[in-house]
RNA sequence: GCGCCUGUGGUGAAGGGGUUAUCACCUGAGGUUUCCAACCUCAUGUCCUGGGUUCAAAUCCCAGCGGGCGCACCA
């Protein structure tokens, strides 16, 4: 079997053993949509669970679930709208596509906020050339909207909403009710996995790019002035690094995450910690660690919200593919969210070490004197009074209020006071460090490097080596013969088995034995448990381990027990 | 979105105007079988969709849709 067709080879197993299909298929399919099928969306399922369980294990972060329909002014805020409706225009001569905005830099003083009419008469009063062809003729430019758009209601109070194009958001919408959750103190996390959409111009390379897709995104809350130090050393993984090449280092694939910050590639310590957890889940769940690298973005390529990036790739059948964006987003979010919406509770109170004790002068009015002379005046009396510069006040003194008039205040109707405030704190914006993970990205790589092709026998032969933790049925039970009572107590056994919490198991009855053996071990099954004649003689049955063909015979209550505790390795 | 290639059972392929479309594997039913894709019998097909040419189209032509690759795009 040749290397080239492997990719060929693994997508048809995938399809006919019901792990990944594409979408719609009987209407013809929808490029960048793709369906989970009963096997897929096991193991889709318990990726999940294993992150969701990953980041909650460290204790101050929690869940959330929010909405992928997003009202429009959320987006418009965060910087999407913006982002995602670039006017895209197109050299009739080379059929270059370019953005609209990119050309006319030094020609119009404003590129992003010309419409795509006053667009299109810039190009042509201008005589924009093509940078590629340097031919002169446009096509009519055009908005590139990489959001799905919709509408909330209908008629007169219709909103535009857009589908999310990342589950973030819905972390900051919540911010104060996460900031009360976490008794104001930071830092602390919330994560969210859930559907995000992009109307990607052309999907490509399978499930690489799809316009509906799976995220699992955590937003982690920070003090920047005292960002968590978490202990780095106790990790001592040797990862291949790839820093932005402006910085000064060099490409390395031996160094720690530890080294790493010290040395000051990695610029923060909570992205490094970040990078870090981001690796141990992957590891975890089946990625070949000689098959990660972190790439870390160069300044021009970093999102518009981000300040340092780092891409966590994996190589593949499709090459080296960006899996995990970790970014420190600064408080970005918060603060334009603040600004858009009005809302004052999106930010952190942090006190200071000492309480700062501020001493000032004020002009304080003494309204006994100035209320009965000013009567209905008086109120602007004592606001103007307020701004006086009390460093050089002379008499007589004029006034000028507010409300236009100008009026004589004497010494009697007011004090200089000093005064002393004690300040104990301040309010801040807390820093976000966000890892985003694509997980049918994540799905595809771990489906790939679990994918073995094996000769057996002189046959070809396929296994998926799944751990326990990501397999999509834990064990699948044989009865030998489906007479004879086996197959009665291997049903029995199935129904046992699916009673335990967390596990699925199922039977398979059907063909050969060897044929059973070769289907579980084609999706992944790490346990083929098989009842023969012997389990009706002393209720015992065999365990196929599927990594190697060892079995060993255990009671039907032993493998129950180990089953439920996942303990079936040290059986052998 | 442009260019080139491409679309036949669940999967992988053969066929290339003319009875009932071929093969392997897979899947299902039954038989057989004392543990690694054995064997026997049987079953399961809108040749991507829509138009056109033709007495006759899976086959030729056009368009659409899907897939692959390249260019462009990818917060």
């Amino acid at each position: 079997m040749t290397e080239e067709q492997r990719l060929e080879r693994l997508t048809s197993i995938l399809k006919r053993r019901g792990v990944i299909l594409p979408s719609f298929e009987i209407y013809g399919g929808m490029s960048g949509l793709i369906d989970y099928g009963p096997v897929g969306a096991r193991i889709k399922r318990k990726i999940i669970d294993s992150w969701i369980n990953h980041w909650m294990e460290q204790g101050d972060i929690v869940e959330i679930d929010s909405p992928t329909i997003t009202p429009e002014s959320v987006l418009i805020a965060s910087g999407h709208v913006g982002e995602f409706n670039d006017l895209m225009i197109e050299c009739l001569n080379c059929n270059s596509v370019f953005r609209a905005d990119h050309l006319i830099e030094g020609v119009h003083e404003n590129p992003e906020s010309v419409n795509s009419n006053e667009m299109d008469d810039i190009y042509s009063k201008n005589r924009i050339k093509c940078p590629n062809c340097q031919e002169i003729g446009w096509n009519k430019s055009k908005p590139m909207n990489l959001m799905f758009k919709t509408e909330i209601g209908a008629m007169k109070s219709q909103r535009i909403a857009y589908m999310r194009p990342e589950t973030a958001q819905g972390m900051f919408m919540l911010f104060p009710s996460l900031y009360r959750h976490f008794r104001q103190k930071l830092p602390f996390g919330a994560i969210q996995t859930g559907k995000g959409y992009r109307n990607e111009i052309s999907p490509r390379q399978g499930m690489i790019r799809l316009r509906e897709f799976n995220m699992a995104e955590l937003e982690y809350f920070i003090d920047p002035e005292n960002p968590p130090l978490e202990d780095l050393s106790k990790s001592s993984d040797q990862i291949n690094f790839i820093p932005d090449p402006e910085s000064g280092f060099q490409n390395i694939s031996n160094m720690t995450f530890h080294n790493a910050l010290e040395n000051g590639m990695i610029k923060h310590p909570t992205v490094a910690s970040v990078l870090l957890k981001t690796w141990l889940f992957l590891i975890k769940i089946g990625i070949k660690g000689d098959k990660i690298r972190f790439r870390q973005h160069t300044t021009d390529e970093m999102a518009h919200y981000a300040s340092d990036c780092w891409d966590c790739e994996i190589n593949g059948e499709y090459g080296w593919i960006e899996c995990v964006g970790i970014a420190n987003r600064t408080c970005h979010d918060l603060e334009l969210h603040q600004i858009h919406s009005g809302s004052n509770s999106l930010k952190a109170w942090r006190d200071f070490d000492e309480p700062q004790i501020e001493r000032k002068k004020i002009i304080s009015p003494i309204t006994s004197i100035i209320g009965p002379q000013f009567k209905g005046e008086a109120k602007f009396v004592i606001e103007a009074l307020k701004e006086l510069d009390f460093k050089n006040i002379n008499f007589p003194l004029l006034v000028e209020t507010s409300n236009g008039n100008k009026v004589e205040v004497t010494n009697d109707m007011f004090e200089i006071k000093d005064i002393e405030t004690t300040i104990s704190g301040e309010w801040f914006f807390p820093h976000v460090i966000e890892p985003a993970f694509g997980i049918d990205r994540i799905i595809w790589h771990l489906l790939d490097h679990s994918y073995k092709e094996i000769k057996k026998e002189g046959e070809d032969y396929s296994v998926l080596t799944l751990n326990d933790l990501v397999c999509p049925i834990d064990a699948v039970i044989l009865p030998l013969f489906d007479k004879d009572g086996m197959g009665k107590i291997a049903n029995e056994i199935t129904k046992k088995a699916n009673l335990l919490s967390g596990i699925r198991v199922e039977i398979d009855t059907s063909k050969s034995i060897g044929r059973r053996y070769a289907r579980a071990d084609e999706i992944g099954i790490p346990w083929s448990v098989t009842v023969d004649h012997t389990t009706l003689e002393d209720n015992s049955l065999t365990i196929r381990r599927r990594d190697d063909q060892i079995q060993i015979r255990v009671t039907i209550e032993d493998f129950l027990i180990n089953l439920s505790n996942k303990t079936i390795h040290n059986l052998f």
